[in-house]
DNA sequence: GTGAAAGCGCTAACAT
DNA sequence: ATGTTAGCGCTTTCAC
């Protein structure tokens, strides 16, 4: 039923050997005897099998992801960036949803080292003790994706959140506002808490401004929370600083239903700029956060690895920019 | 260096035979002697290695999954409904990006086929003879998922669209509209071109209104396009039904940059609700696609195929809704 | 340049 | 209840 490397080998009357080094492009077979089995593959519909080739030879050509939730923007366009690279290098993924439980990434790493991935791309907003040292228990390569470790050993590839979220505060209090507002998501993840949040401090440190624990609102990551966020507070910061593009607009909204204008009684400012970012009224003014480049960067990072090529500084981080909208009164 | 089956058969003084039966749960082995196997399992370290497993027993519990484009909402939210009944049947997936090339999307079966994988769950907007072809010639079950075959033969899981639309259609026409527009993306997609083209000129002859070509607008699935297209033309019709979130949001500021209002002077219903339906002002009153379902169903239906069950019609329809919210004048 | 043979780590009869 | 044995389809020395 299935055509297998004997068939061909009888077919085109030479060893398996030869079909197999045909197969795999090795230079030491005539070009005659090359053409025979390239007929006799031809002729029967032969296609190896990876399986029996992975376990002969200790290597599947495929790599495991583990990301929170494809469903979200935020990670899938990450993965597609991971796919990109992935597929260049002939590489096909294993994709697993982790929800951010501990225990399902653990476990989803123990089958993907079950099923023999030649390495893994990680995405985590938070590396607990636990996950770390699974991780540093693998038997081949991870790097991680837009995921900070704290202890830096795990490699990784992001850019300076807390340089970018202090560069976009400075921007607002060199407008003249005494009142900056942070509305981030949850701070239990790393780079909330680490990174938004610190350098929301450095740009209010840098501008002489004192910290107001009152203009910090921590709402789960979503539109509604930033909506009902802003409708409940009587705090009236003329600018903000949203930890992603969905916060941003709900407090936009949120402005809005105060029968108030962005950015001429309030300017915002995001993080993130995915498309959503261009689809709103006033449009957002944003950090660009180069998602599908972080993801490409960590599997091209990956193939390294795995070949054991020297990769350099585990840490790879990445440039970034502001993209000047709207929803902010900035010049260029 | 890897432990195998062997190293703990000889830690537990038992036969691999018997390692293998607890290893994979087969209930005639001796308490006793289960406890001891699990035990060198346990001290040893060892983990099965699913390549050699897949193949003796000719299976991988590993799906391949053929998508569009990941980084785009629609299959994003697809996919996950995929992964997540595939988890919980205990597969796991490989997932590529076809971007919608014939010819990617056939190298992509083949090299799935290669890998041996139980079962493929496609996406594509357009079935091509030549992928027909393919999926058709294919050694394991396939579903399709949010994807049309014209010849129903392929398994696929979808909603009524063109039913969806009529309804959509003739609930603006009863609010008493003489101009009604179709906003869509391209015509090429079979979904577009023989689902909510149809249903929208069957609600109009429902209606008693002639088709006028001139209030079809196709364009690129995209808000740029839909907000271009409503600048660019002088036509004024007063209610729209947009072929996604993202067309409708773009009619909308269109409508909104003319100096009108919506739903005052244009009504518009969109086809998808995302959650960006909710995160315009007006929200919008959008046609339900059931997207985590339809990808859930079609991974379930695939666990059916896979398992020899037998799964009933294979164009599975799941039932569709409206969800009402502003952006049209509807009563519930 | 080509062939023979020994695995890779497991499952699945078949014995016992 | 447990052990023996023959593959699964390929890669990879090692000979010739």
């Amino acid at each position: 039923m299935t055509v297998t490397i004997y068939d061909v080998a009888r077919e085109a009357n030479v060893s398996m050997a030869t079909v197999s080094r045909v197969v795999n492009g090795n230079p030491n077979v005539k070009p005659a005897t090359r053409k025979r089995v390239k007929e006799a593959i031809e002729k029967l519909g032969y296609r190896p099998n990876a399986v029996a080739r992975g376990l002969a030879s200790k290597k599947t050509t495929t790599v495991g992801v583990i990301i929170p939730d494809i469903s979200k923007g935020f990670y899938a366009e990450l993965a597609r960036g991971i796919s990109d690279i992935a597929t260049m290098y002939e590489y096909n993924i294993i994709l697993s949803n982790s929800d951010q439980s501990e225990d399902k990434e653990i476990r989803l790493i123990e089958t993907m080292l079950g099923k023999q991935v030649d390495g893994m791309v990680i995405m985590s907003d938070q590396i607990s003790p636990g996950l770390r040292e699974e991780i540093s228990r693998s038997t081949v390569p991870v790097v991680l994706a837009g995921t900070v470790d704290e202890t830096g050993l795990i490699p990784s590839v992001n850019i300076d959140y807390r340089e970018a979220a202090r560069e976009a505060v400075s921007r607002l209090l060199k407008n003249g506002h005494e009142e900056v507002a942070l509305v981030t998501g949850p701070l239990d993840t790393t780079i909330n808490r680490d990174h938004l949040l610190e350098g929301y401090k450095d740009a209010l440190k840098d501008g002489g401004v004192g910290f107001d624990e009152g203009l910090v609102f921590e709402v789960e990551d979503s539109y509604d929370a930033a909506l009902e966020a802003w409708h409940a507070t009587d705090r009236r910061p003329t600018a903000v600083f949203a930890g992603s593009d969905e916060l941003a607009i709900g407090v936009i909204h949120g402005v809005m239903d105060a029968g108030q204008s962005v950015p001429d009684n309030v300017e915002v400012v995001a993080f993130e700029n995915t498309k959503l970012a261009r689809m709103v009224r006033p449009r957002l003014t944003s950090v660009v956060l180069p998602l599908y480049d972080i993801g490409a960067v960590a599997m091209r990072l990956l193939t390294k690895y795995m070949s054991n090529e020297e990769a350099g500084d585990p840490a790879f981080i990445l440039p970034h920019r502001m993209e000047v909208r709207e929803s902010a009164k900035f010049d260029d």
